[in-house]
DNA sequence: AGGATGATCATCT
DNA sequence: GATGATCATCCTG
């Protein structure tokens, strides 16, 4: 793979990661013929303490600070890999953590690599979609359209936020955006 | 339906 | 030596 970035969505990934993670919901991702449309995802900021731009650009986190477009992966427990889309100008450590998508791809290929999970859930969950994906930490630091690609998509309902999972620090901050209505969102969704 | 637990390792103290 | 942007499994009710 390695397709030029739609304007639309290199445009929306220069913006902040709070405004491009409500965006992304409805677009499509895939890797390998694997993939699905984005259900779930989280922003994390550079003056936010539950992120890992908070203390600077060293180590794993160097692809966040990349222009927007590029994708940021890193080993979640020493487990699972977890995907980011990079997001605003080079330099602002910013990205949007992809939380859940919907299948629509590569279904087979995705049952292989999680046997015994239901269609619906392939994709739901950080560490469940790399997986069923084939991403790992390799990919960190690509451009979109290098190993992982998005298409803009829309899907027809309406977003709700809540405030994000898993974490010890900021946990008010209201960055989950989840498609109201999915059945593959990560965890229960806000009310609507 | 929901709480506790352990796996496993890069990064940081 | 401690800490996670997690998840499957094993409880309890």
């Amino acid at each position: 793979m390695n397709l030029p970035m739609d304007p639309e969505i290199r445009r929306i990934l220069l913006l902040s990661a709070p405004e491009a993670a409500e965006l992304v919901i409805g677009w499509e991702l895939y890797a390998d013929g694997a993939g699905g449309r984005i259900v779930e995802a989280e922003a994390y900021t550079d003056d936010d303490p539950a992120s890992h731009a908070f203390d600077g650009p060293r180590g794993r986190n160097l692809p966040m600070f990349l222009e927007g477009g590029h994708i940021y992966v890193y080993r979640s427990y020493g487990v699972h890999w977890c995907m980011n889309l990079v997001t605003g100008p080079a330099g602002s450590g910013q990205a949007v953590l992809i939380r859940a998508l919907e299948p629509l791809w590569g279904l087979d290929e995705m049952r292989l690599r999680r046997p015994g999970i239901a269609d619906h859930r392939l994709l739901s969950g950080p560490g469940n979609l790399t997986k069923a994906m084939g991403v790992t930490g390799e990919s960190s630091g690509t451009l979109l359209g290098e190993v992982v690609g998005a298409r803009m998509g829309d899907f027809g309902g309406k977003v709700g936020v809540t405030t994000r999972l898993g974490l010890t620090r900021a946990m008010d901050t209201p960055w989950r955006f989840c498609a109201l209505g999915s059945r593959s969102i990560s965890r229960k969704p806000p009310r609507e």
